[in-house]
DNA sequence: ATCCATTCGTTCAAGCATGAACATAATAGT
DNA sequence: ACTATTATGTTCATGCTTGAACGAATGGAT
């Protein structure tokens, strides 16, 4: 029983996995450091990405589609709205719920935003070929799905 | 000048990358709560990693591989020192130093370690074809590297 | 030999993310 | 109608990560 042959850096799965870590860590700390003249956090970028794609969310829908728990939204959305970025209005069928929508200058800083974050992928997967990159966007998106019920 | 057409949405690479940047997220987080019961985060396990493959590295050249700040390191070593699982031993020739290497016992967690992580990247990547897998692997190590630079 | 810059590790305060515990509101069962 | 269960959002204590400031050690320039 040759430990060795099971060690993971030998196999392929594990290896190009840690790859994919690790383009994400960089990608994810080069964008940071981009977004901080707009004093905007990755976390923070993606609420509003997804504020403006579904207008009328609950905190707790939003928390469910970033990955996150309810509380990181209960931490995080008083300071987006203090700046203005966006507004919370109670819904009036379910007083439970907070419904979240982008303000004008929330959806102006997401756009710029966005820019940077567009060139950085851009930058990024300049080197895959479409198809490459098609193919990639479908494994992980199989592998969230995967995951998701583990 | 439609701004429509020049939202990500509609982009090819950004809608791929989100796909691995929540792939990974799902993931991690999976990793954090299978690895519990071992009483170790995931960054812990890439500290045991990069020491059992990389004996005798300093602290300074570990923060560099794990992407991280120096202080980070020096935070997390303490813990896992006192748990016996590492060795912090001054070199002779350079006096500022700290040679790392693993413990018995650091060895025995990894490989207790490793077949978790080992099985759960299994089981994500386990529906793409070894050419699949490599060619992933590749462009990331790639997106890596390009950004590196930046 | 001495000074200056650089490198390595540590400490500290600040910001984030998490999970548990909680309060309030809605829903289902009886 | 009443109770029990579930759902939403908040608060709090904890732990992780970071960047800046620091001390100690090294190396190089003069």
């Amino acid at each position: 029983m040759n430990i060795k042959q099971e060690l993971p850096w030998d196999n392929l799965r594990f290896r190009n996995w840690v790859a994919v870590a690790r383009a994400c860590h960089v990608l994810e700390r080069t964008l940071a450091v981009k977004l901080a003249p707009l004093d905007l956090k990755p976390a923070q970028l993606d609420v509003l990405m997804n504020l403006y794609r579904h207008p009328g969310m609950s905190q707790h829908d939003l928390a469910r589609r970033l990955l996150v728990g309810r509380s990181n939204i209960s931490m995080l959305l008083p300071q987006l709205e203090t700046r203005g970025l966006l507004r919370r209005e109670g819904d009036q069928k379910d007083k439970r719920v907070l419904r979240l929508t982008l303000t004008e200058a929330g959806t102006e800083l997401l756009m710029q935003a966005l820019k940077v974050h567009m060139a950085l992928i851009e930058k990024a997967m300049s080197q895959s070929t479409p198809e490459q990159c098609d193919m990639i966007g479908e494994q992980m998106r199989k592998i969230a799905d995967v995951l998701k019920e583990a």
